[in-house]
DNA sequence: CATCACTATGTCAGTTCAGACATAGTGGAG
DNA sequence: CTCCACTATGTCTGAACTGACATAGTGATG
């Protein structure tokens, strides 16, 4: 019954204690990379989850009209999450406007194309760089079972994908450059 | 206005007119390597594609309950199909069920993991394998300004995904073999 | 002659989600 | 002492989207 959604605030929660501010926070960034949510879209499935039994909290007090609530995995969300880590992921429909657009390039002006591609490049080679330096700070992958195991493997993915899309704008780039 | 949806609806009907029904098969291949939308979806939008006039219709008598609709792009749908196009595209949060269960892999035993990762290979491996026989017909990149540069570039895209991908899935396969 | 797959259109109910709105205390900069 | 950024919780509206339901003709297979 739990979404995607929840099962991303259980892999955050396993990390440590956190009120929903901070899921907030890690939803940006580091888990950011490849699930999002706004703060409300959490607080409301941490309800759900809350109901479910997956999570409780305890509170404290703290800023705001009321108490912060700091929420932690119950024994039944640590066991949902394992079995649910290992079992196979539905993909969702890849949505890639990018891509799209390329669909339909062939209508548009080619330097006007180029000049896009151009743009799509820098900011990859941007992040790239900066995936980079981060995976410089680790010296090597954590070993399984350490929390930063995933932190490190999720980076190799980034790492990887962003020098694929690097290289597909190059080779659009070239071919748009062959057409002039 | 338009959604993204609506431009990918575009994008079709600049190959040629065609039934919603037609719209919606194109939208499972080749467009739904890259959007994807059910049949309900797509009368909706092209309903509303109608309303601000960049689509028109001719009834043609047909199966079903209805007359079958033939849509066909405006002048107006063209234009704003064409301006779209070079427009920078605003990135939807990438998100990714298979990386959010890496992010909490550390959790998991590691033998059931890698027979994750390896089926998940065996995936990418098959899909490559599919679209190298499809590149394998072009014989060539067609040139900008045929509709086929499109079906190319985009499938030059994939190409490059499911080899990033399957590099990607075979690292985590060997990580996972050297901590057993 | 029956059944089934395909063509073809549409509605409806429910879920997910983004973005705005609402409220309020703490701590630091100017 | 004022203002601002940050911490912190939540609600609500509307858009986007999924999957089920509903209807009906054509043509091929058995």
């Amino acid at each position: 019954m739990t979404s995607t959604l929840g099962f991303a605030i259980l892999a955050v929660l396993a990390r440590g204690e956190r009120t929903g501010y901070d899921i907030a926070a890690n939803m940006r960034r580091p888990v950011g990379f490849f699930w999002t949510a706004g703060h409300s879209q959490i607080h409301t499935e941490l309800q759900k989850l809350l109901a479910g039994g997956l999570v409780g909290y305890e509170a404290v007090h703290g800023p705001g009209p009321q108490d912060k609530k700091v929420y932690h995995l119950t024994a039944d969300g640590t066991a949902r999450l394992r079995e649910w880590v290992t079992e196979p992921p539905r993909q969702r429909p890849e949505r890639d406007e990018l891509v799209l657009k390329t669909y339909a390039a062939w209508l548009a002006e080619a330097g006007l194309v180029r000049r896009m591609f151009a743009e799509q490049l820098a900011a990859h080679e941007a992040r790239l760089a900066e995936y980079e330096r981060e995976e410089a700070a680790f010296g090597g992958p954590p070993p399984f079972g350490d929390p930063m195991f995933g932190n490190y493997a999720t980076l190799r993915c980034g790492l990887s994908y962003e020098r694929h899309r690097a290289e597909w704008c190059r080779w659009m780039i070239d071919q748009l450059s062959d057409s002039l």
